[in-house]
DNA sequence: CTGTTAGCGCATTCAA
DNA sequence: TTGAATGCGCTAACAG
């Protein structure tokens, strides 16, 4: 392995002080043309590359890392909110690493710790071993249910709002009898008797007027199938909350499939607000958060921490708003 | 702005030297528990977080990173490649830095160009403009019709090869005559005139038996719309390549809003091999190059780089294959 | 316009 | 087990 090509290699071989190999790399300012083509010469000539690590760290980088982690970019939710996090930390001077935790959320962390400021994701864990995991970066839990404590923030989306907005939405529609898809990855984390968030919500909205609640797969195909038992088991159904937007596609399908109308028969609301909604046939209702709104707290998050120089701050908490965005579905 | 806390701060606050900090922090042997544990506390009373720079920069990291660039996030084309690149390069050891387009090709390098070992995407512009911009760094551009050279390496698929398999199997399956949807991107980029490679390919393939070429906007509407206008001008078409998955969803959807049943009227088959293409009905037949393979050969260029320590070696070019992914379109 | 000096914050030698 | 020196590669500040 070759040994590294230095500035002071490249000076030496322009003849020069390596103050003025920086001038000539940087452009800054004070320069001859032609000892600056000189030295962009040797520079090229020797294949010369400034060590990043040494320019930040005599620089004090302005522009702030942020670590993101998902668990997988085959879902599109986490794609579409990367794309929102890019935007908004593009233009507010943040970079973003991107790590999945399909190879286990623990490995991710110590691969993306050494490299940003600060962490962000949708963790799983209690948060002390988050904290010994990320080596005291501060962390910036996404939709988490613990309580933000010293070094571990919180940014969540009020769905409960959004969910009872189109309870009564759906009601003044016309709609009698109510049926929820939950997602089994709740119940398989908590415990069987565990009943989630978003189920609570709705059934307390609902009240009397529910049918039934079916738990499948988070995916396509798992929405799909459990939508199909629901209507089985409950006839009567005329409006549907699956648990999100990914398992509304395949109950929309699945309806498809069994000759049910959308929205005539039954009403299909989703969760999340997801683009690929609109993609099929009719486009998906949906209970939905802002991305670009959650993305910008995310970043105020990051920034209030990168003010306060990534010492210890009181922890914060941010919380989005959701509306029912109503599409062909419901 | 506080002052950064650094190691001697923690030294001092503990009583001792900094190298005994180094020591508790980082777990390395010889180091009585009870000093260790004051210091620990005392990192934890300051909030001392060390610098990524300066370890960094003493350490020579042995993980690298490489910068993706994007066109838009948006688009699953880019999201399900980021997600096998995220997959690969972690088993691989490399971190990835995806900035976005959107904002302005030249704004996402420079922010991305300090903070990587190597640039990777689907770049615009000649190699001497990325160079310039870039700052030096290696590139590797992909889907690149530039030819690689010192400092700038290619990643491609051969997609003739599928187009003409396309082609061929369709012949065989009773296909008479043949259409395409051609990207209007082509012709913003180069011309009115000029030809994409696809469509040179396909026309080569399908010979006297083409019907048409429509061109149509890089998106599900616009492929949705170009197809109708295929039909309808030429309705005699009974199979058509679409410039890629994206358009060929919309062609589907159109295809099923006429009323003109996939495949059996029409066989439709579109580019790329995105996971989305399941989740339609009937689900897309591609051509599909492999993502993973595709993935493997970018850290592999990446790894050669890294191997010669970024220095200037002979300009390296990769070609993946593709097949057709028969599912239920075509 | 150019060179000299002095760090940035850390880990890796060495001694003690 | 701990401490003292040294250098990673670079740029900022001050010379000249």
């Amino acid at each position: 392995m070759a040994k590294r090509v230095t500035i002071l290699d490249v000076a030496a071989d322009a003849g020069v002080s390596r103050q003025t190999v920086t001038r000539a790399m940087n452009g800054t300012g004070r320069i001859s043309e032609a000892t600056k083509q000189r030295v962009v010469d040797a520079a090229e000539r020797l294949g010369y590359r400034p060590s990043r690590f040494a320019r930040s760290l005599v620089t004090r980088e302005k522009t702030h890392a942020m670590g993101f982690v998902v668990a997988s970019f085959r879902n599109p939710y986490y794609t579409d909110l990367a794309a929102s996090l890019l935007e908004v930390a593009a233009d507010r001077g943040w970079q973003i690493m991107i790590a999945s935790t399909e190879r286990g959320m623990d490995q991710a962390l110590e691969m993306l710790a050494p490299q940003v400021d600060v962490i962000v994701g949708h963790l799983a864990g209690t948060n002390a071993h988050l904290r010994r995991v990320c080596g005291g970066l501060p962390v910036v839990r996404l939709e988490s249910e613990f309580p933000p404590e010293p070094g571990v923030h919180v940014v969540t989306v009020d769905l409960k709002t959004g969910v009872e907005e189109a309870v009564r939405a759906l009601r003044e529609r016309g709609a009698q009898t109510f049926g929820m898809v939950d997602s089994a990855n709740y119940q398989r984390h908590f415990g069987d008797d565990a009943v989630s968030p978003r189920r609570q919500w709705f059934e307390q909205a609902v009240g009397d007027d529910l049918t039934g609640v079916i738990v499948g797969d988070e995916s396509i195909s798992g929405g799909g199938k459990a939508f199909a038992e629901l209507i089985e088991r409950h006839p009567g159904t005329d409006a549907v909350l699956m648990f999100n937007d990914l398992m509304a596609l395949g109950a929309v399908q699945s309806a498809h499939h069994l000759g049910i109308d959308v929205p005539r028969h039954v009403s299909i609301v989703g969760v999340d607000g997801l683009a690929l909604g609109e993609a099929v046939d009719p486009p998906l209702t949906s209970v939905a958060y802002d991305q670009h709104e959650f993305a910008h707290l995310v970043v105020d998050v990051a920034e209030t921490i990168a003010e306060a120089d990534f010492a210890r701050i009181e922890p914060i908490q941010r919380r989005a708003v959701s509306r029912v965005l109503w599409r062909g579905s419901a």
